[in-house]
DNA sequence: GGGATCGTCAACCATCTGGTTGAATATGCT
DNA sequence: AGCATATTCAACCAGATGGTTGACGATCCC
């Protein structure tokens, strides 16, 4: 029932290389959303961005703890720090920018509106 | 003929999504390699290569420069930049620690032995 | 010129992915 | 009990992905 597998870079990277499930990460920085409250800003339906849901959970992006009927869904940072050690491997990226991290999320938030 | 577009989010999570190309990337950070070389160690086809080449080349991840016969691949970690912010974004990470990063590039290497 | 090497192209294939819809399950409310 | 809400399940679909093979165009070398 837990969360089965150490997650793994592939399923870490795969699960970050959608911009919709970016967006849903981005909203669970705020607060612990309920599945359906987080499908809300989408166009897309209820089963997909469960789905959406299911494999960030099983990348460990996520966890979902069910309280009455209600799916309430944590981000879980921590499961991106393998892949942010990783690919900091590379090369000494700029001290942690939160301002340019602000403006990536404002970018990829802005290109779903125009779509 | 340059590479074209702005190497998105998606583009970039997507490329680094696939073992054999982190694999590739790796190899590359050793010095820079012809295409042919690049596929010596794996059990795939040249083919199979150059398509996982394309596609880090279009994540902008590798830049390929042909001279004479040969095609020489160039590892150009700037690109992960915007990935590695966006990432840190979630949570301070551990600051860049080198041999956790050396501990994950030989397990995933040992993955692809056991294989 | 002719043969070997480097790399891509084209066609094909199986599987994965991201979405849909409609029915099913589970919980809460009155 | 009976209805509404929350979420998932199952079947389905189109298109992407990761691989193969065989032919092809370039380039180097003798």
């Amino acid at each position: 029932m837990a969360p089965r597998v150490k997650p793994s870079l592939d399923t870490v990277f795969a699960a970050l290389a959608d911009p919709t499930r970016r967006a849903i990460l981005a909203m669970l920085l705020e607060d612990d959303m309920a599945v359906t409250d987080v499908a809300d800003p989408f166009e897309m339906s209820l089963a997909a961005i469960s789905k959406h849901l299911t494999i960030l959970a099983s990348a460990g992006l996520i966890t979902q703890e069910k309280r009455g009927r209600v799916k309430w869904c944590k981000l879980e940072p921590d499961a991106m720090k393998g892949a942010s050690v990783w690919m900091q491997g590379f090369g000494q990226f700029e001290p942690v920018n939160l301002d340019a991290f602000e403006r990536f999320l404002g970018v990829e938030l802005r290109m779903e509106e125009e779509e």
